[in-house]
DNA sequence: TCAGAATGTTGACACTGAAAACATTCTAGG
DNA sequence: CCTAGAATGTTTTCAGTGTCAACATTCTGA
């Protein structure tokens, strides 16, 4: 059905937007993306991608949501019987996942998209990707070594300390930080959760 | 000199043009300021700007460099005897800043400028906004109420707390907050400089 | 006074997002 | 199989943008 002659239909215009999108915000930033480049790209009219998105903004809308689908699948990568532990890595997959993909992670938290409210698969997948840290605080909870709070307060603690490492590494506002990048970052995850234990000396002596 | 006839020259196009970025941003958020609506504001030709800012993105630094310097004169809001909530109060301010100017700290923060490490002046200010926190946090460490780390290292972690409420804060992340905003708020700041301490009780029983 | 610097303007170019009107192709119901 | 209508695509057009070049006016100091 699809031989190599030139097609009035494109096939996939839809997901063909999407993966040069994620291209082009890779090489260009997601300042510059353009709906007509997207559609020179893929070979189609500078408005056929109107047929698939309703406007610019929406193409945004699915960028921004399968990023946080990506986030909402993160695990710790070093699995640790500790709990705290585990959080711990699981907010470095978290930062480690904004430094492979920046402009996208931009996206998902800049203000490039507007309307944010409106669009409830967005809400929810951004909701999604919150959980993850959520749950590895409600383990540390159950485990015990977390003071007494509500589990909600820790983890929005934790998920916004995680994000603000996030953004400034991708903004490359730690730049001149010397030494093992990945040892500061989880220095500065670290100090985060310490804030968070009945103890903080586990976390010292590790 | 500057009678009410029409005049060839219009006086201070520079800061005209500033304070109706300013207006417009704070209106219509950084996102869709343009150059031709700035000229148009303050009444001369769409060309007239680039006799004094060399294109947009220098005046978008300049009025960055402005947010920054602002930041740079916070003082702790109810100075505190005690250390470390003074640098409690300093991050409040930091964060209410943020939240009485969003559109101006998301262009302090975001990606909007281009080339920001060309701009000596912005990374200088920038720069300058960090030390105010820093020098909180020194004064804590001299009260000898911080664990034993290189002050920058305290420094940055409260800096990227503080930077990661205000831009979520901004950003609506948390508008199902139930309760009073400034008391969450507090908690968050809180429970990171938590982290800091020698002996953390001395926050909670606070 | 008057030349040159500073400041302003008009007009143009190459982009962009988006809508309207029209063309082609696919597909389901007779 | 045929055919209407839905899907998908195209061309054209409009309004808006950043920025440059060429030209006009005004200010200022030697």
């Amino acid at each position: 059905m699809s031989d190599n002659k030139t097609q009035y239909h494109h096939g996939d215009v839809p997901s063909a937007l999407l993966q040069a999108a994620l291209l082009r915000i890779k090489n260009e930033g997601v300042e510059k993306l353009s709906l007509r480049a997207l559609a020179r790209d893929i070979g189609v009219s500078q408005t056929a991608p109107y047929r698939h998105f309703k406007d610019k903004n929406q193409l945004l809308v699915v960028l921004a949501c399968k990023g946080f689908r990506e986030l909402a699948c993160l695990k710790a990568q070093q699995p640790s019987p500790l709990a705290f532990m585990a959080l711990i890595e699981v907010g470095m997959s978290y930062i480690y996942f904004a430094m492979e993909h920046p402009e996208q992670y931009k996206l998902m938290f800049g203000s490039k998209i507007k309307h944010r409210r409106d669009y409830p698969e967005l809400m929810e997948s951004g909701g999604a990707a919150f959980q993850v840290i959520s749950s590895y605080v409600v383990k540390g909870m159950e485990a015990g070594v977390f003071i007494d709070k509500e589990p909600e307060v820790l983890a929005r603690s934790c998920w916004t300390t995680v994000h603000g490492i996030a953004s400034l590494s991708i903004d490359d506002y730690f730049e001149h930080i010397t030494g093992n990048f990945d040892d500061f970052l989880r220095e500065q995850v670290s100090l985060c959760i310490r804030g968070f234990m009945k103890e903080p000396g586990l976390l010292d002596k590790q």
